[in-house]
DNA sequence: GCGCAATACATCGGTGTCGAAGTATGGTGC
DNA sequence: GCACCATACTTCGACACCGATGTATTGCGC
């Protein structure tokens, strides 16, 4: 997921590991806040991947920057995350959101319908949080206020995205089955 | 969030690990599995700090079992980890459904109603995923349909969790501010 | 009688993540 | 002139998590 951001920001323009922190704060850091001491790991091992280059720069303002270009591996590594994400970047919103900040650089349409055909595959089947058995429990049956709010909750969010998955993929000239 | 949810489930009934791995699976799993060899150690972290006790019972149908029962220090830390949770159970819906799927064993209201307020804080400022600059972007002014897709989904989110909030609060007897 | 799935738990190496602290520079307030 | 903050990056130890693999038992289908 942070790697996922850091080669997306990236593909756009080349930049220092700290505006890259704040890019990527901006992102995701209200939900799910990156520490410095994972950042800069993290660029490091990508470029020791041969995703992407440095070049020091004399600071600005203060130290010397790292300015950080995406090579053409990283470009293609890019661009396979997102057309072959895993299943936790499928079922995780948090991870989900971060595939979708960065689609567009997948140019062609029709692996972007792929994608989130995938997800809307993931919402469609019936799962809930909550059991009796095996038979999902609607938020009506349940006592507990609190848990009928996630359900409440996690059921608007369904929805809103249900409905913006096929309105998005039939603009995308995806046929519905 | 898995030690959390543990406590949790715990707190109503003696399980053993597996029965356990399957609340958790259902609770959580969909979303974000947990796999076996993450949660029997977070199971002996436990009971090394005391929270759980295990006594060995011949297994019904296969290997002994493990019986876990929450000591009386284990429903003190869920107690405490239910009334102040971390920043990231307030800020991450996986972890904030965690907390709200065992906040019934909170039992006092105005405890309860402080940390729904936590959340609604959360909820209240402005935050958004895309800037310009330092000004949060509205769905409407992305080109990008997935950044668009993004916005709308967590918008429809914070609406109905909002809806939520505010209508639980009240009825928990809390005053609106 | 044999394979296979489900039950039930354990171990281990690799690695991603975090918190804390450290290094260094330049600008601002007092 | 000095503290303090923002910039910009590094190092380190601790540890949670994961995938793979191993062990053992019971029950089912064929």
């Amino acid at each position: 997921m942070l790697e996922l951001a850091i080669l997306g920001f990236l593909c756009d323009v080349p930049l220092h590991g700290y505006v890259l922190r704040r890019h990527i704060a901006a992102l995701t850091g209200h939900v799910r806040p990156v520490a410095e001491s994972t950042l800069y790991p993290a660029i490091k091992r990508l470029e020791k991947a041969g995703l992407l280059a440095r070049t020091t720069e004399p600071g600005a303002v203060a130290a010397p920057r790292h300015v950080l270009t995406l090579t053409e591996e990283g470009r293609q590594e890019l661009r396979r995350r997102l057309s072959e994400p895993g299943q936790r970047e499928i079922t995780d919103e948090n991870h989900w959101f971060t595939v979708l900040a960065f689609l567009r650089h997948l140019d062609d349409p029709a692996a972007q319908a792929a994608v989130l055909r995938r997800r809307l595959a993931f919402l469609e089947e019936p799962a809930s949080f909550f059991y009796d058995g095996d038979r999902p429990l609607r938020a009506e049956e349940l006592d507990d206020p609190f848990r009928r709010g996630v359900l409440t909750i996690a059921r608007a969010t369904s929805r809103a995205e249900l409905t913006w998955l096929r309105d998005t993929l039939a603009s995308l000239g995806d046929v519905a089955r």
